[in-house]
DNA sequence: CCCCAGTCCTGCGGGC
DNA sequence: TGCCCGCAGGACTGGG
């Protein structure tokens, strides 16, 4: 499920083909249903023929390959989707290919076991009124205290729904808005509109430390093992998650109490009721 | 505004 | 032992 840290890992892997020139694009002959290439692939490789790589660059949770021609093509993962410049982890989900010369190395691969996932040719214009300011939130990465608090603070969803929206913050999936909670010692379910100032700062540093730890470890490969670097090396975050996926172990963080599931927007959402409680940070009880 | 269910898709594991 | 169902969830859509 590749969130921020999976991208960002994959983006910095694919950076290799910077300054690279377009030999060939093709969709790879795959027994699966074949994953979404926009537009038709005679159309799409026509306008990317012979063009350059001038950077590579991650969009929320896509990577975007920046062609001399201005137009971008915009890698989606969705969940299963990998970016690579070598080994797949196996041959029959590999989707999509795309040729360089000038750089080693010379191929970068879109590999995708459920094909969730879309390779898709923008021009500047198109890539702005699909991915823009006005569509995509500020990313997590860079995001300021004062803009999270602004831009939570409009709405008044559960925090971990919230933070999972893309519109409002770009890059946190489910995994990292559990972690994130979890550090801040905030409760998944508490509305944003009741967040404290100090909840505020608590969150944001969490936002940054967590994510910039899970990059450190090029991310987190749960049991299935999908998510690979762009060398099919697994991340190794895994090792550290504090809450996801640990319904019933006791908390490392407390010691004191065991790691709760519950669903939220249909999703799994891990905490811990001791150190995240909807009440415990408040001065007063009143009233609740 | 907010929430929910359904859609896409495949592999895996729990339960019988 | 083998099979089936449900679950995993990112992004999106439509209905209440």
């Amino acid at each position: 499920m590749p969130e921020l840290p999976e991208v960002e890992t994959m983006r910095r892997g694919a950076a290799a083909v910077v300054g690279g020139r377009i030999t060939a694009v093709a969709r790879v002959p795959c027994p699966a249903k074949p994953i979404t290439v926009r537009p038709r692939i005679d159309v799409f490789r026509r306008r990317v023929l012979g063009k350059a790589v001038v950077a590579v660059e991650r969009l929320g949770k896509r990577v975007v390959l920046r062609l001399d021609s201005s137009d971008a093509i915009v890698i989606e993962p969705r969940m299963t989707g990998l970016v690579l410049l070598a080994h797949p982890p196996d041959r029959e989900h590999l989707r999509f290919c795309v040729r360089f010369r000038g750089v080693t190395p010379r191929a970068l691969w879109y590999w995708d076991r459920r094909g969730l996932g879309s390779v898709r040719l923008f021009t500047a214009g198109q890539l702005d009124a699909a991915l823009g300011a006005a569509v995509l939130g500020p990313d997590a990465l860079n995001v300021t205290l004062g803009q999270l608090r602004e831009r939570m603070r409009a709405v008044r969803r559960a925090v971990k729904v919230a933070l999972l929206d893309q519109r409002i913050l770009a890059g946190v999936g489910n995994l990292y808005a559990c972690e994130i909670l979890h550090v801040a010692r905030i409760h998944p379910a508490q509305r944003c509109h009741r967040l404290t100032a100090d909840d505020w700062r608590r969150l944001h540093a969490a936002l940054r430390s967590v994510l910039e730890e899970a990059i450190r470890y090029e991310g987190s490969t749960l049991s299935d093992g999908t998510y690979r670097n762009v060398l099919n090396a697994p991340g190794a975050y895994q090792n550290h998650h504090r809450v996801y996926g640990r319904a019933g172990e006791i908390c490392p963080t407390c010691g004191g109490a065991a790691i709760c599931r519950i669903v939220q927007a249909q999703r799994s959402t891990f905490f811990c009721v001791a150190c995240q409680s909807k009440r415990g940070r408040r001065k007063t009880n009143a009233g609740r």
